[in-house]
DNA sequence: TATTATTGTTCATGCTGTGAAAAAAATTAG
DNA sequence: CTAATTTTTTTCACAGCATGAACAATAATA
Protein backbone atom coordinates (compact mmCIF):
# COMPACT_ATOMS: atom_id res chain seq x y z
CA UNK A 1 0.00 0.00 0.00
CA UNK A 2 1.18 3.62 -0.82
CA UNK A 3 -1.42 4.70 1.99
CA UNK A 4 1.43 5.55 4.17
CA UNK A 5 3.26 7.29 1.47
CA UNK A 6 0.81 9.61 0.07
CA UNK A 7 0.27 10.19 4.08
CA UNK A 8 3.62 11.28 4.00
CA UNK A 9 3.39 13.60 0.97
CA UNK A 10 0.68 15.23 2.24
CA UNK A 11 2.02 15.99 5.47
CA UNK A 12 5.14 17.36 3.56
CA UNK A 13 2.67 19.44 1.94
CA UNK A 14 0.75 20.68 4.82
CA UNK A 15 3.76 21.65 6.32
CA UNK A 16 5.18 23.92 3.06
CA UNK A 17 1.54 25.30 3.02
CA UNK A 18 2.26 26.83 6.38
CA UNK A 19 6.05 27.66 5.92
CA UNK A 20 4.81 29.23 2.62
CA UNK A 21 1.86 31.45 4.12
CA UNK A 22 4.69 32.69 6.73
CA UNK A 23 7.14 33.67 4.74
CA UNK A 24 4.42 35.21 2.23
CA UNK A 25 2.96 37.04 5.20
CA UNK A 26 6.88 38.04 6.60
CA UNK A 27 8.06 39.72 3.14
CA UNK A 28 4.91 41.38 2.50
CA UNK A 29 5.72 43.11 6.14
CA UNK A 30 8.87 44.20 4.73
CA UNK A 31 7.58 45.31 1.51
CA UNK A 32 5.09 47.66 3.58
CA UNK A 33 7.99 49.02 5.81
CA UNK A 34 10.12 49.65 2.70
CA UNK A 35 7.03 51.81 1.16
CA UNK A 36 6.55 53.55 4.34
CA UNK A 37 9.42 54.17 4.75
CA UNK A 38 10.49 56.15 1.83
CA UNK A 39 7.47 57.85 2.09
CA UNK A 40 7.91 59.44 5.31
CA UNK A 41 11.25 60.07 4.04
CA UNK A 42 10.67 61.96 1.24
CA UNK A 43 7.23 62.97 2.93
CA UNK A 44 5.17 61.83 -0.50
CA UNK A 45 1.85 59.56 0.43
CA UNK A 46 2.85 56.45 -0.83
CA UNK A 47 0.63 56.24 -3.88
CA UNK A 48 2.43 59.57 -5.04
CA UNK A 49 5.35 58.02 -4.86
CA UNK A 50 3.71 55.24 -7.05
CA UNK A 51 2.90 57.73 -9.22
CA UNK A 52 5.55 59.51 -9.85
CA UNK A 53 7.85 56.40 -10.49
CA UNK A 54 6.04 55.85 -13.70
CA UNK A 55 7.33 59.09 -15.11
CA UNK A 56 10.75 57.43 -15.94
CA UNK A 57 9.67 55.14 -18.68
CA UNK A 58 7.82 58.19 -20.76
CA UNK A 59 7.85 61.95 -20.82
CA UNK A 60 3.54 62.76 -21.26
CA UNK A 61 1.19 60.43 -19.13
CA UNK A 62 -2.66 61.02 -18.63
CA UNK A 63 -4.75 60.31 -16.21
CA UNK A 64 -6.06 57.26 -17.81
CA UNK A 65 -3.36 55.44 -18.32
CA UNK A 66 -2.06 56.65 -14.90
CA UNK A 67 -5.04 54.50 -13.37
CA UNK A 68 -4.22 51.82 -15.75
CA UNK A 69 -1.23 51.38 -14.78
CA UNK A 70 -1.91 51.96 -10.61
CA UNK A 71 -5.10 49.91 -11.14
CA UNK A 72 -6.69 52.78 -9.53
CA UNK A 73 -10.09 54.50 -10.52
CA UNK A 74 -10.07 57.30 -12.55
CA UNK A 75 -11.32 59.11 -9.87
CA UNK A 76 -8.46 58.21 -7.24
CA UNK A 77 -5.88 59.50 -9.81
CA UNK A 78 -7.04 63.03 -9.84
CA UNK A 79 -6.90 62.97 -6.04
CA UNK A 80 -3.05 62.25 -6.37
CA UNK A 81 -2.12 64.18 -9.40
CA UNK A 82 -3.78 67.08 -7.22
CA UNK A 83 -1.30 65.73 -4.59
CA UNK A 84 1.60 66.25 -6.66
CA UNK A 85 1.08 69.31 -8.90
CA UNK A 86 0.49 70.93 -5.19
CA UNK A 87 4.07 69.72 -4.45
CA UNK A 88 5.49 71.63 -7.73
CA UNK A 89 6.21 68.10 -9.05
CA UNK A 90 4.11 67.42 -11.67
CA UNK A 91 2.25 69.95 -14.27
CA UNK A 92 0.02 69.12 -16.51
CA UNK A 93 -0.81 70.91 -19.97
CA UNK A 94 -4.33 70.73 -22.41
CA UNK A 95 -3.77 68.34 -25.59
CA UNK A 96 -3.37 70.53 -28.26
CA UNK A 97 -5.21 67.79 -30.46
CA UNK A 98 -7.72 66.66 -27.94
CA UNK A 99 -8.97 69.31 -25.36
CA UNK A 100 -10.32 66.67 -22.85
CA UNK A 101 -7.11 65.05 -22.70
CA UNK A 102 -4.49 66.60 -19.84
CA UNK A 103 -1.19 65.39 -20.76
CA UNK A 104 1.05 65.56 -17.28
CA UNK A 105 4.67 65.70 -17.23
CA UNK A 106 7.14 66.30 -14.24
CA UNK A 107 8.60 69.67 -13.54
CA UNK A 108 11.84 70.21 -13.30
CA UNK A 109 12.01 69.85 -9.65
CA UNK A 110 9.82 66.66 -10.05
CA UNK A 111 12.74 65.26 -12.45
CA UNK A 112 15.13 66.01 -9.96
CA UNK A 113 12.86 64.39 -7.08
CA UNK A 114 11.69 61.83 -8.54
CA UNK A 115 15.60 60.65 -10.04
CA UNK A 116 16.57 60.37 -6.42
CA UNK A 117 14.03 58.41 -5.35
CA UNK A 118 14.65 55.80 -8.17
CA UNK A 119 18.10 56.23 -7.51
CA UNK A 120 17.34 55.11 -3.54
CA UNK A 121 15.05 52.18 -4.43
CA UNK A 122 17.60 50.81 -6.85
CA UNK A 123 20.72 50.63 -3.70
CA UNK A 124 17.85 49.42 -1.28
CA UNK A 125 17.58 46.68 -4.20
CA UNK A 126 21.24 46.20 -5.07
CA UNK A 127 21.81 45.96 -1.13
CA UNK A 128 19.36 43.20 -1.00
CA UNK A 129 20.66 41.55 -4.05
CA UNK A 130 24.22 41.76 -2.63
CA UNK A 131 22.88 39.96 0.87
CA UNK A 132 22.99 37.20 -1.63
CA UNK A 133 25.61 35.33 -3.57
CA UNK A 134 25.89 35.55 -7.14
CA UNK A 135 24.35 31.97 -7.48
CA UNK A 136 21.87 32.71 -5.07
CA UNK A 137 21.11 35.88 -7.19
CA UNK A 138 19.78 33.62 -10.11
CA UNK A 139 18.09 31.25 -8.26
CA UNK A 140 16.09 33.53 -6.35
CA UNK A 141 14.98 35.58 -9.15
CA UNK A 142 13.92 32.63 -10.93
CA UNK A 143 12.25 31.15 -8.58
CA UNK A 144 10.27 34.63 -7.60
CA UNK A 145 9.09 34.14 -11.51
CA UNK A 146 7.93 30.55 -10.84
CA UNK A 147 6.03 32.20 -7.92
CA UNK A 148 4.46 35.01 -9.93
CA UNK A 149 3.64 32.37 -12.35
CA UNK A 150 2.02 30.01 -10.03
CA UNK A 151 0.08 33.24 -8.51
CA UNK A 152 -1.21 34.09 -11.87
CA UNK A 153 -2.68 30.70 -12.44
CA UNK A 154 -3.91 30.47 -9.37
CA UNK A 155 -5.52 33.59 -9.81
CA UNK A 156 -7.54 32.46 -12.46
CA UNK A 157 -8.20 29.11 -11.49
CA UNK A 158 -10.30 31.36 -8.14
CA UNK A 159 -12.65 32.73 -10.62
CA UNK B 1 42.56 45.37 -16.67
CA UNK B 2 39.31 43.85 -15.20
CA UNK B 3 37.24 47.23 -15.79
CA UNK B 4 35.62 45.53 -18.42
CA UNK B 5 34.56 42.61 -16.32
CA UNK B 6 33.64 44.86 -13.58
CA UNK B 7 31.78 46.67 -15.99
CA UNK B 8 29.70 43.42 -16.91
CA UNK B 9 29.03 42.71 -13.73
CA UNK B 10 27.53 46.29 -12.47
CA UNK B 11 25.20 45.64 -15.64
CA UNK B 12 24.15 42.08 -15.11
CA UNK B 13 23.37 43.66 -11.06
CA UNK B 14 21.61 46.77 -12.62
CA UNK B 15 19.57 44.28 -14.78
CA UNK B 16 19.09 41.87 -11.92
CA UNK B 17 17.95 45.48 -10.04
CA UNK B 18 14.99 45.88 -12.47
CA UNK B 19 13.74 42.32 -12.85
CA UNK B 20 13.74 41.73 -9.18
CA UNK B 21 11.48 45.10 -8.61
CA UNK B 22 9.04 44.41 -11.55
CA UNK B 23 8.87 40.35 -9.92
CA UNK B 24 8.45 41.58 -6.31
CA UNK B 25 5.73 44.20 -7.55
CA UNK B 26 3.31 41.72 -9.88
CA UNK B 27 4.02 39.40 -6.54
CA UNK B 28 2.65 42.19 -4.32
CA UNK B 29 0.29 42.59 -6.60
CA UNK B 30 -1.31 39.15 -6.59
CA UNK B 31 -1.20 39.28 -2.69
CA UNK B 32 -3.39 42.21 -2.53
CA UNK B 33 -5.95 41.24 -5.01
CA UNK B 34 -5.68 37.95 -3.42
CA UNK B 35 -6.84 39.55 0.08
CA UNK B 36 -9.67 41.92 -2.05
CA UNK B 37 -11.07 38.66 -3.23
CA UNK B 38 -11.24 37.07 0.05
CA UNK B 39 -12.34 39.87 1.43
CA UNK B 40 -15.17 40.60 -0.90
CA UNK B 41 -16.20 36.66 -0.73
CA UNK B 42 -16.95 36.79 2.95
CA UNK B 43 -17.83 40.43 2.99
CA UNK B 44 -15.48 41.28 6.12
CA UNK B 45 -12.84 43.91 5.95
CA UNK B 46 -9.11 42.86 4.97
CA UNK B 47 -7.95 44.00 8.72
CA UNK B 48 -10.78 41.97 10.22
CA UNK B 49 -10.45 38.72 8.25
CA UNK B 50 -5.85 39.26 9.25
CA UNK B 51 -7.45 39.63 12.91
CA UNK B 52 -10.08 36.54 12.91
CA UNK B 53 -6.88 34.81 11.76
CA UNK B 54 -5.30 35.80 15.04
CA UNK B 55 -7.07 32.97 16.86
CA UNK B 56 -6.06 29.79 15.02
CA UNK B 57 -3.11 29.95 17.32
CA UNK B 58 -4.74 31.05 20.67
CA UNK B 59 -8.26 31.03 22.51
CA UNK B 60 -8.04 33.45 24.01
CA UNK B 61 -6.34 37.65 22.93
CA UNK B 62 -5.87 40.99 24.21
CA UNK B 63 -6.65 44.03 22.13
CA UNK B 64 -2.74 44.60 23.50
CA UNK B 65 -1.60 41.27 21.92
CA UNK B 66 -3.38 41.69 18.94
CA UNK B 67 -1.90 45.31 18.80
CA UNK B 68 1.56 43.34 18.60
CA UNK B 69 0.55 40.78 16.09
CA UNK B 70 -1.11 42.75 13.57
CA UNK B 71 1.49 45.73 13.87
CA UNK B 72 -1.02 48.28 14.58
CA UNK B 73 -2.21 50.86 17.11
CA UNK B 74 -4.30 49.83 19.75
CA UNK B 75 -6.44 52.22 18.56
CA UNK B 76 -7.03 50.68 15.89
CA UNK B 77 -7.55 47.23 17.04
CA UNK B 78 -10.48 48.70 19.07
CA UNK B 79 -12.43 49.33 15.61
CA UNK B 80 -11.56 45.91 13.92
CA UNK B 81 -12.43 44.30 17.37
CA UNK B 82 -15.58 45.97 17.13
CA UNK B 83 -16.42 45.29 13.75
CA UNK B 84 -16.08 41.65 14.48
CA UNK B 85 -18.29 41.78 17.56
CA UNK B 86 -20.58 43.79 15.74
CA UNK B 87 -20.53 40.86 13.32
CA UNK B 88 -20.99 38.31 15.94
CA UNK B 89 -17.90 36.75 15.48
CA UNK B 90 -16.39 37.44 18.11
CA UNK B 91 -17.11 38.38 21.60
CA UNK B 92 -14.77 39.67 24.46
CA UNK B 93 -15.33 38.91 28.41
CA UNK B 94 -13.51 41.28 31.07
CA UNK B 95 -10.33 39.17 32.83
CA UNK B 96 -11.74 37.91 36.12
CA UNK B 97 -8.09 38.40 37.07
CA UNK B 98 -7.84 41.98 35.94
CA UNK B 99 -10.31 43.98 35.20
CA UNK B 100 -8.40 46.23 32.91
CA UNK B 101 -8.05 43.37 30.31
CA UNK B 102 -10.78 42.10 27.90
CA UNK B 103 -10.40 38.67 26.75
CA UNK B 104 -11.49 38.41 23.22
CA UNK B 105 -12.80 35.32 21.94
CA UNK B 106 -14.29 34.03 19.16
CA UNK B 107 -18.23 33.09 19.20
CA UNK B 108 -19.56 29.43 17.93
CA UNK B 109 -20.28 31.04 14.38
CA UNK B 110 -16.53 33.10 14.78
CA UNK B 111 -14.73 29.64 15.07
CA UNK B 112 -16.72 28.23 12.36
CA UNK B 113 -16.55 31.13 9.76
CA UNK B 114 -12.71 31.15 10.52
CA UNK B 115 -12.48 27.71 10.39
CA UNK B 116 -13.70 28.04 6.99
CA UNK B 117 -11.82 30.48 6.09
CA UNK B 118 -8.47 29.39 6.90
CA UNK B 119 -9.08 26.15 4.51
CA UNK B 120 -9.85 28.73 1.77
CA UNK B 121 -6.44 30.15 2.19
CA UNK B 122 -4.90 27.20 2.47
CA UNK B 123 -6.18 25.20 -0.65
CA UNK B 124 -5.32 28.66 -2.39
CA UNK B 125 -1.56 28.67 -1.01
CA UNK B 126 -1.73 24.35 -1.54
CA UNK B 127 -2.93 25.37 -5.53
CA UNK B 128 -0.08 27.63 -5.71
CA UNK B 129 2.69 25.28 -4.66
CA UNK B 130 0.75 22.33 -7.12
CA UNK B 131 1.59 24.74 -10.14
CA UNK B 132 5.42 23.79 -9.03
CA UNK B 133 6.88 20.47 -9.09
CA UNK B 134 8.49 18.17 -5.84
CA UNK B 135 11.95 20.19 -6.54
CA UNK B 136 10.96 23.30 -7.45
CA UNK B 137 8.65 23.78 -4.27
CA UNK B 138 11.62 23.03 -2.26
CA UNK B 139 13.29 25.64 -4.19
CA UNK B 140 11.08 28.71 -3.67
CA UNK B 141 10.49 28.00 -0.08
CA UNK B 142 14.29 28.43 0.37
CA UNK B 143 15.13 31.47 -1.88
CA UNK B 144 12.02 32.84 0.06
CA UNK B 145 13.68 32.57 2.86
CA UNK B 146 17.21 34.10 1.59
CA UNK B 147 14.81 37.17 0.36
CA UNK B 148 13.43 37.80 3.82
CA UNK B 149 16.28 37.32 5.85
CA UNK B 150 18.07 39.41 3.21
CA UNK B 151 14.99 42.21 3.38
CA UNK B 152 15.39 42.14 7.06
CA UNK B 153 18.74 42.63 6.46
CA UNK B 154 18.81 45.33 4.28
CA UNK B 155 16.19 47.25 7.05
CA UNK B 156 18.87 47.47 9.80
CA UNK B 157 21.15 49.12 7.38
CA UNK B 158 18.73 51.23 6.97
CA UNK B 159 18.35 52.73 9.81
C1' DT C 1 -27.06 67.73 -36.57
C1' DA C 2 -28.07 64.37 -33.03
C1' DT C 3 -26.26 60.60 -30.68
C1' DT C 4 -22.68 58.13 -28.56
C1' DA C 5 -18.17 57.53 -26.53
C1' DT C 6 -14.17 59.28 -24.07
C1' DT C 7 -11.74 61.98 -20.54
C1' DG C 8 -11.51 63.89 -16.39
C1' DT C 9 -13.69 65.98 -11.98
C1' DT C 10 -16.62 66.08 -7.93
C1' DC C 11 -18.90 63.98 -4.25
C1' DA C 12 -20.47 60.56 -0.93
C1' DT C 13 -18.90 56.60 1.24
C1' DG C 14 -16.03 53.22 3.54
C1' DC C 15 -11.61 51.02 4.93
C1' DT C 16 -6.84 51.52 6.94
C1' DG C 17 -4.09 53.62 10.02
C1' DT C 18 -1.77 56.99 13.66
C1' DG C 19 -1.20 59.61 17.90
C1' DA C 20 -2.89 62.36 21.76
C1' DA C 21 -5.92 62.50 25.57
C1' DA C 22 -8.58 60.37 28.93
C1' DA C 23 -10.81 56.78 31.98
C1' DA C 24 -10.39 52.77 34.73
C1' DA C 25 -7.85 49.47 37.14
C1' DA C 26 -3.54 47.54 38.99
C1' DT C 27 1.04 48.14 40.86
C1' DT C 28 4.56 50.36 43.36
C1' DA C 29 6.78 53.71 46.45
C1' DG C 30 6.78 56.03 50.55
C1' DC D 1 -2.58 52.54 53.64
C1' DT D 2 -2.38 56.45 50.64
C1' DA D 3 -0.36 58.73 46.63
C1' DA D 4 1.98 58.36 42.47
C1' DT D 5 2.90 55.61 38.55
C1' DT D 6 2.02 52.18 35.08
C1' DT D 7 -0.96 49.40 32.18
C1' DT D 8 -4.99 48.52 29.28
C1' DT D 9 -8.36 50.12 26.57
C1' DT D 10 -11.37 53.64 24.35
C1' DT D 11 -12.49 57.96 22.05
C1' DC D 12 -11.51 61.49 18.93
C1' DA D 13 -9.41 64.19 15.32
C1' DC D 14 -6.90 63.62 11.52
C1' DA D 15 -4.84 61.80 7.12
C1' DG D 16 -4.31 58.51 3.41
C1' DC D 17 -6.20 54.94 0.19
C1' DA D 18 -9.72 53.57 -2.80
C1' DT D 19 -14.38 53.00 -5.24
C1' DG D 20 -18.43 54.15 -7.97
C1' DA D 21 -22.09 57.20 -9.48
C1' DA D 22 -23.17 61.47 -11.51
C1' DC D 23 -21.71 65.12 -14.28
C1' DA D 24 -19.51 68.41 -17.70
C1' DA D 25 -16.72 69.07 -21.60
C1' DT D 26 -15.06 67.48 -25.84
C1' DA D 27 -14.54 64.37 -29.78
C1' DA D 28 -16.14 60.92 -32.96
C1' DT D 29 -19.79 58.86 -35.45
C1' DA D 30 -24.20 57.95 -37.55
Amino acid sequence: MNNNRNNTIDMLLDYQIKRLQDLIEEILQCCKGQASYLSSKFDIPEAELRCLMLFGSERYLTAKSISQRLDVAKSRVTKIINGLIQKEMVESIIDPKDARIKLLTLTQEGQRKSQEIVAIIADLHRKLLLELDSEQRKMVLSCLEALRSGMEAVKKQRV
